[in-house]
DNA sequence: AATGAATGAGGATTCATTCAT
DNA sequence: AATGAATGAATCCTCATTCAT
């Protein structure tokens, strides 16, 4: 599991080293219990506790249960967002780039499972937490689509509406195949994903020498 | 906002006329409340005050707060399957029902959008019902893939992992352009992703000139 | 398990064939639930559900939970010191009837459980009615007491303070060899504690030819 | 009435010196509430309010309500026999001790008549606390007639019938005249109980040629 | 007489947060 | 910085009792 790096902005930042240690303990336990227990399940005790720290340490570093669980919403949009782009970075073109960060995104959901949970319940917890960690995806695909439209490598279509049914494709096998079951290989689910997203559903012509 | 039909099953069914009459109250306002203010936030006293009851009255219909909870979603599961279903009956083939499916879809979380949440925090709160929720509906998906592609009306592939992807599209597009905001209409949202369902993202020759 | 016969004063006593059949079962009913789960687990749905009858039949017959509850106690005095007295009605003398009393008693316990614990409880819910219970039965035991020393059959002492005596013996022995467990005969139990009574604890000189 | 000393173990214990002073005041406000009100009528709230502690401290030192009314019963136990134990410690032979003991018994009530109508009323709220605490009772009566018996200072007979007996006069007489009512004193009752126990109800012969 | 729906007071328990040390 | 005791608002649920039918 993903350890929660303190990039995150707290008023409260540690001045000593012993503090830092400290606020990297104590992020990484609430990373435990949230990803864990759930946000309402979840208890501040539960978090110290893992953290080996006194109740009260909590609030040396954060303001409240809800601080903790949004920065750790962000940091988990970060390191989705890198993941993905680490291995989307060299794809030849944009429908490799979609079938490839599908299946970094399964890998990732895996590889996390409860934080990825983290994320979801951000939606009745913190919404505009959620809804900006979608924002942001969904602004980066538009970009990545509109520019492949530039380059002829995909056809003219409006990016907003596709960018969110892409996203929408990824976060379902991810929640499918990621954290529900592990029955397929993320690469076959890429896979298929994949040919859907080039191709659609539409019957294809024989290939090949058909004509010839 | 749509009523919840009385049609769960409780071991506490109302023997009389205005029993009947109370559960349905209560039903209603069960469904406001926890989609105005989602599972946590919601309270028995919130339900039986919107239903002009004694908080009593809530457990003489109710045996706890999460099996109301429980009761809506499958409910809700039934509404939104139902609403589809009669959308798409009359598709002439697959892949129109694909894009009338999903404008359905979205229509249908414009006009619930409270109940539309409860199933989404089902996650957190029912975490079986929820997904019971999704495998229903990919279950139908899958049998629907499987017969269009015997037919011939698309091409042939994974059902499982396809029906996933377009569940994933449904709800990501329902979520975006049916609750978060109306900036689109249903139509337009799914005349973009039908086209993406259909085509896929690759170029396609341009057609006309094809035959000079 | 003995039955409530309906001997009971209640204000509200049926007029009809049925009711005096219905008050009889809600009697019933009421012993067994109270017995088993003790006065405060107990519920008046529970004791019309074992009844078969509805809810508010209980109190067309009851003012309220305490007043059965009392009734069931009287009930449980009368039988008690019936089923004793019949026992020791025709005992040769009164330390013989000591002995077959305690037999008795324990028999009592043995075969009515349920009803009492219905009694011991009552200290807790009804103390006046629980207080009379033993009251009684120490105005017996003193009268007795009184006439067998009056007829020489016992040793002089006070009456009241031997009663009472009595009764803890009779009520202990019967928690121990009657309710909790039934590891010695009540014939046993009561020889052994009919010699205590007799004879107390101190040396006896060997009977007989101690000087030849 | 006596206090609770906090001998009870608890997974909570406080671990600084306030914490142990506000334990014990929660504690000794917990006999007090339990033993007036009884255990189903006394709440949280008027432990805490008698204790002038906030609510929620409660659980800081307990984990429910019969927790602490399991560990009051314990605590009984023990302040029980230690105080008959120190009376009895010098009695010059068994039979004396009993009369001493009887004595102790009915002064203790007497003096913590609330705390004992706690240990009458476990059995109806921790029924396994309520045994062990008359088995432990009745084991150390055994062991000290079985020894008394092999002294020759009473007579033969089984010690387990006997010792359950000679509980139950205790009990009944430290109820009847400890709590109760006060109309004798603890000395006369323990002698008329000693002679009965030393004796026997039967009549005793003239003594000694008096008469001659 | 019988039914069962409706009532609402009552209480145990949880837990985020504050604060004194 | 760290500690852990103290706080008290908040809520679910139970159930005896009443009442309209």
């Amino acid at each position: 599991m993903a350890k929660a790096t303190a990039t995150l902005v707290t008023d409260k930042a540690p001045r000593t080293e012993r503090g830092k240690r400290t606020l990297q303990k104590l992020l990484d336990a609430a990373a435990a219990e949230f990803g864990e227990r759930g946000y309402h399940e979840a208890s501040i005790h539960g978090i110290t506790h893992r953290a080996g720290a006194a109740l009260g340490t909590f609030y040396t570093y954060f303001d409240s249960k809800e601080q903790v669980f949004r920065a750790l919403v962000e940091h988990m949009g970060r390191l989705t967002r890198q993941s993905i782009a680490d291995r989307v970075a060299h794809a030849p073109d944009r429908i490799t780039a979609e079938r490839m960060g599908i299946e970094a995104f399964i890998e990732f959901a895996r590889a996390h499972k409860n934080l990825y949970r983290i994320v979801m319940e951000a939606q009745f917890v913190a919404e505009d937490a959620y809804r900006d960690y979608y924002r942001i995806f969904a602004s980066a695909y538009r970009q990545g689509l509109t520019a492949a439209e530039g380059r002829g490598e995909i056809s003219p279509g409006p990016a907003e509406e596709r960018a969110w049914a892409l996203i929408g494709i990824s976060v379902f096998l991810g929640m499918r195949y990621g954290v529900w079951a592990e029955d397929k290989t993320p690469a076959e689910v890429a896979a298929a994903a994949g040919d859907l997203i080039a191709h659609g559903l539409s019957p294809r012509p024989a290939r090949g020498g058909e004509g010839a």
